[in-house]
DNA sequence: TTGCCAAGTAATCGCCTGATGACTAACGGG
DNA sequence: CCCGTTAGTCATCAGGCGATTACTTGGCAA
């Protein structure tokens, strides 16, 4: 019953070709391809578990988006929890888009602007931490998402510079905060100007935080 | 799915008083306040929301907490989302604690520091402001957050100094973002050492923040 | 062609949940 | 003391959901 199979990386194809993977044939009836069919589940049940949050989300409408039979759901995940490992599993990282991941602050401001403005991640329709902070209840999962949180704190704090600052840690961590604030206020509550804001306009602001947070006004 | 199991840290009957309300009577049964009945349910329901959010919570779980029968929830608040939107307006606004508003830039941060820390809004469970994320899909909802993180923005941006920067409210905004993001970081994912700050903790960091984003480093 | 297995389908099942409506019992004015 | 008002109870209903099982169909190998 409990689904391991959390392993899928062949989502590469991104992109809405989802129902058009399963219907387009011109005699009227689909082909028969297991893969094809997993890629739209998991597309599918990526965009609503994000958009939704899990209990909003129903297994029938993951299916009917994805143009495909509700009981595969149970074949390829063995469950909703396991479709939404795998979703979880198959999403990308918060700063992991990035060819580099930053080395200095000025270069941290510029990943945050872009990765915090209103565009950005305009293919999944939401930020894709949104997806990490979705509540399932299973506590492995709480694991993971803790891990993954850690995980960028730590690449900030080495962007940083690596203060010797005590509560260099924090201070990345609020960081980490503030933009899981963006994408939480901009998804639930679209508070303007900070929902509509492009990189540019974000530029200026966030490196005043960066540079206020990570190090002392030193060169 | 199990109703009660998610976060549960033996909270079935949470601490505080509420249950008293209703069964304190020596002779075994209360009777008939209708309400001191309204606080409790509205209390459990409050303490359900925030911390679980709206889907998990069931008007069952609620009663139970209470310590009154199911129906009665009909009775005083008309259906689920009576009790939500009731509980949504009987709990604290964010930075609504302080006795006075902070005016300028040190107080601010203050102020900041004392409501993100760990163990302020003990009483809650939780940082009040999750409730007020927390989606029950009425728009009537949406926008009563929107106006309610406003209302934190132009605050926060009164507070700053009022400066002339075309961009004030927006980093105002940030600042809202920032909270926001500690208390679902805290809440959701326990990222330490955030989760676990305390006011002092947090003075250093939020000052530089407050001090880097709402103005330039005049005096 | 034939036979076999994987992919896909249809139909429920059992359970939980929010919502009711009819009933009972306490309180208090007269 | 009586009786109307109202707080509180009980039982149940209808709907939606995840899960599951028995079945059908398509495609490939021999």
């Amino acid at each position: 019953m409990s689904s391991d199979d959390v392993t899928d990386q062949g989502d590469g194809v991104t992109h809405q070709a989802q129902q058009a993977d399963q219907a387009d044939q011109p005699d009227g009836h689909r082909r028969r391809d297991a893969a094809a069919t997993r890629r739209a589940l998991l597309l599918a049940a990526r965009a609503r578990f994000t958009r939704l949050g899990y209990d909003r989300t129903t297994l029938r409408d993951v299916a009917a988006d994805a143009g495909v039979n509700l009981a595969l759901i149970k074949r390829y995940f063995g469950s909703k929890e396991g479709l939404f490992k795998a979703a979880l599993a198959s999403a990308p990282r918060f700063l992991g888009g990035e060819a580099e991941f930053p080395h200095d602050r000025a270069a941290l401001a510029g990943a945050l602007s872009r990765q915090l403005a209103a565009g950005a991640w305009a293919e999944f329709g939401e930020h894709p931490v949104l997806l990490l902070l979705r509540d399932s209840g299973d506590e492995q999962v709480a694991e993971l998402r803790r891990r993954a949180l850690e995980e960028f704190g730590r690449q900030v704090l080495e962007a940083s510079g690596a203060a010797p600052a005590p509560d260099a840690l924090l201070r990345a961590e609020l960081l980490v905060a503030l933009g899981v604030g963006v994408a939480v206020v901009r998804s639930a509550v679209g508070l303007r100007p900070l929902a509509d804001a492009t990189p540019d306009d974000l530029m200026g602001p966030l490196r005043d935080i960066v540079d206020g947070l990570l190090g002392p006004p030193s060169g």
